[in-house]
This record gives structure tokens, sequence and C-alpha cells, in this order.
DNA sequence: GCGCGGAAAATGTCAGACAATTAAATGTAT
DNA sequence: ATACATTTAATTGTCTGACATTTTCCGCGC
């Protein structure tokens, strides 16, 4: 017998689901093996399709990872920090495009939950954090760089920041936050002026964190989160003036 | 001609790659409808239940929601905060759980990332957040109350003193940190007397919430943070000496 | 004008087949 | 006996075609 909750359909996604919560409460366990699909099928009384189905959902989070040939199957797969941060920075950044979600709001997100770590990061930080912020410190000055390529690196620069905290948990966390805010800061037009202000900021942010300085880094930061938001602010203005 | 990037097979992640990235750099928005199944496949070169692989996979992420009947069909789907959260609690959950991360570690983000809300809480906490913290204390100090529901009412309060900041972006990344810290919490068996003990530090937390008074609500979270890690180093020790 | 029923379009499910891949088992030559 | 080549079996990947189910729309009769 089977009347599971779930009264109707969608027999893929409860197959899905019972082998996920056997997954996540520890009823299996990594790189154990998982019936074949045909085992699996007349275990569920479905048939092969509808069984991928439901491990191809599985798969897309990573869940388990599939092996062809004679012994291979789907395995229970240790979730890796780069994939969960994939995963992260992906639904980070729907939630805040698909929401209209204020350019405050993720400002005031992002750039708190970056100031808890800069303290961290001035005790930990490692030359080779400190060699990366640097390096893209220098490529922001470069003439040349688009506004997307001065995104990107400001992003990298705000990631050695938190990775120089030293706490795998704490950048996976902060991927998200900071990963996610690059679109909403693409929108943002950079004048050559506004550049060379944010340039100032990060070279002093990186002489606090080189320092061990924590209270000028924080310090730092929260003048950099404060000349983003009016810069974010100005922006807005701008656009809204425009289309009316 | 169609030579994708990947040599080998798996032609549904293929395809669930092509579509999700049309829907993450917004070439696709909200509630636009996709080709039918039978559209898709012809599309693509390929039969429909690979199209439909496919669309589970996005369907796992949330990225797409199906309606059957004429008409119907796969649809945009907006991410909502609610799915967005619980996404992020399992994969952070299994993060921690899978790779073995130390107590430590996962102690200390979550309360570098909870007390930087702290400040925040304090300036703008509603009447509703304060009477959740109230509530979960006292339900703290129900004698029966089982580890795991303690625990469960230990989630609950973090999460109304992060809500209480009042910005959604800022709860959302903090729901990762804040629940998939419950398992790691749930091995650490609580004795009446260190229970006392949290439930003083909850309940000065929430005095000090109430209060308005932001330097005391981090001076007492960081006290509680503190305390938690003794909890959890004590508990590792002993589980370590039982195991050898 | 209003309800009712069928047509049409779409997803959900099934059954059976074949292709591709891989590791183990088996066989063969040195 | 050992090393190498070959077969074999198990398993996933893909295709075809069919049927069931759900839902909307349109026309028909009243």
């Amino acid at each position: 017998m089977k009347t599971d909750s779930k009264i109707t359909s969608d027999l893929s996604a409860q197959i899905a689901k019972e082998i996920r919560d056997a997954i996540v409460d520890g009823r299996m366990i990594v790189d154990e093996r998982l019936p074949s699909e045909a085992e699996l099928a007349s275990e569920f009384n479905v048939s092969r399709p509808t069984v991928r189905e439901a491990l191809k959902r599985l798969a897309a989070q990573s869940l388990i990872r599939t092996q062809r040939g004679a012994f291979g199957g789907a395995f229970v797969k240790r979730l890796s920090y780069e994939e969960a941060y994939g995963q992260h920075i992906t639904t980070s950044t729907l939630l805040l495009s698909m929401n209209a979600v204020r350019f405050e709001t993720a400002c005031e997100a992002r750039y708190t939950l970056e100031r808890a770590c800069a303290p961290m990061a001035a005790a930990r930080r490692s030359p080779d954090h400190l060699a990366t912020m640097r390096a893209e410190i220098h490529r922001q000055t470069q003439p040349g760089l688009s506004d997307e390529s001065f995104c990107a690196s400001d992003v990298t620069f705000h990631r050695a920041l938190v990775d120089a905290a030293d706490n795998p948990v704490l950048s996976y966390q902060l991927a998200g936050a900071v990963e996610a805010m690059q679109p909403l800061m693409n929108m943002i037009t950079f004048t050559e002026r506004s550049r060379e202000t944010i340039v100032g900021f990060h070279t002093e942010i990186a002489d606090a964190v080189e320092a061990r300085d924590a209270e000028a880094a924080d310090t730092k930061l929260e003048a950099l989160a404060a000349y983003t938001l009016t810069l974010g602010q100005d922006a807005m203005e701008k656009r809204a003036r425009r289309s009316e």
C-alpha cells in the first residue's frame, strides 16, 4: 500500500522527495549506490521514464551523480563547496531579479554581512588574499575597462576580502550576497570619477586589512557602503526621470 | 549546426542549461510560456522524454512551473522567498553534514552573521517579532521539552531576531546559516543547567532588542556564541573519548 | 443568454526497444 | 603463471509510439 501524502499526481516529484528525504536525514550516506532505475521503477510501481525524471530532479540539486555501465548507477553525491556556491548564487541572483528588490535593501544586506567579516579578515588574511585584492585594484584602474569587467573585478575583490576571513562556511553564505549584487551593480553607470572613488575605498580597505587593523577596515567598508548607496540612488533617480 | 560545448552526452543537462541561461540572464521573463515539449523536442532535435528530463531539472530548481491542459505548458516561475529559503536551507544543511565541517567553523560563521543583524534588529524590531521571541523563550522553559523541540524553538527564536532586522534579503541569506546549524546543535546534549543558561541569554537578548539597545544585543549574542562554542567543544570531546 | 458537451491541446505516464558505456569475467598466448 | 585481448552482463542514455488525464475553448441546443 502506498497512499502517500500528495493526493494527486506528479509521481516523479513524489519519488524525488522520498529519495531526497532519505539523503537529507542521513538514511543514505555519501557514495552509497541507489537501486538501479529498473529496480526503483518496480519498487515504486512506476515506469522507468518516471523514475528517470525523479533522478534528474535530484541531479539538478547535486544530490546524486550517475555513472554508466556495469556496476554504474546513481550514487549519493558529496556536495562540494563549489557546487553549493553555484546553486546559492543562482538562487540569490534570481531572487533579487525577479522580486523587484530595492537597491537599498540588497545593498544594506550585502554590506551588513560583509562588514561582519572585515574584522576576521583583518586578523587572518593571508598574503595570497591580499595579493588578489591588490591585483583587482590594479585592474580597476585600467582605462579601457568595461563597466561589466569593472563590476566583475569588484566582485572578485570583495570575494577575496570575505575569503580572507578564512571560514569556508562564511564564504559560502556570503557568496550569494556579494555575487547576486552584480547585476544590480551593473545597472549603475560608472563615471570616471566614481570609479576613482571606489578604487580609493578599495585601496584603503586593502591597506587596513594588510595592517591587520580591524576597525579601519570596518570604517572604510562602511564608507564604501554609504557611497555605493548614493550612487545607486542617483542612478535610480535618473532612470525614473528618463522613463517619465 | 550545434557543436555545443560538452563533447559527450547528457542531452537533458545541456538543454536544461540553455533554458536556464535564458531565464537567468533575462531573455525569458517571469510567467513567459516555454514552447511545448513537442516543440522543444523538434527544436533541440531530441525526443520528448529527453526534453521532459530537462524540464524536470529546471522544475527542481523552482525555475519553471507546469500546467496541464490546453494552453498549459511550462512557464517561467517567479522565485518566491519561501522557496528560495527552502532551497538555501537544504543546500546549507547538506553542505555541513557532508563535509565534516567543524562545529567551531559553523558556529563562528553563524554568530558572526547574526551579530551583524543585531543592531538593525534592535532599531527596527516590531511588536510582532518581539512577541515571537518571548513566546519561544517561554516554550524553552517547559520541562518536558525534547532536545529536538528545544533546538527547533531555538531556531525559531533566532529567526525572529534576524527577521526583526526587517530586511528580507538579509533574512534569506541568514536562513541558511541559522537553520543549517540545527542538526549540529541537536548533537549537543542539553543538560537542564545549560538550557537554563541559554534561556537566560535569550531573555537578555530579547530585553536588549525591546529596549532598542543595539550594543547590549550584540554583547549578549557574543556571550551566547562563546557559551555555545564551549558546549559544542565539550560535547565533541566527550564523543571523541567515548569512541576511543 | 445560458448551460452542456465535445474537440483540441497540452502534460503525465507507460511499454518496449536499441545504443553506448563500463567493469568484471573469461579466454588465449607467451 | 602472468599479461593481454575478448566477451559478456549490467546499467544508463535515448528514441518511438501510444494512451490517460486535465483544462480551455467553441459551438450547439434550449
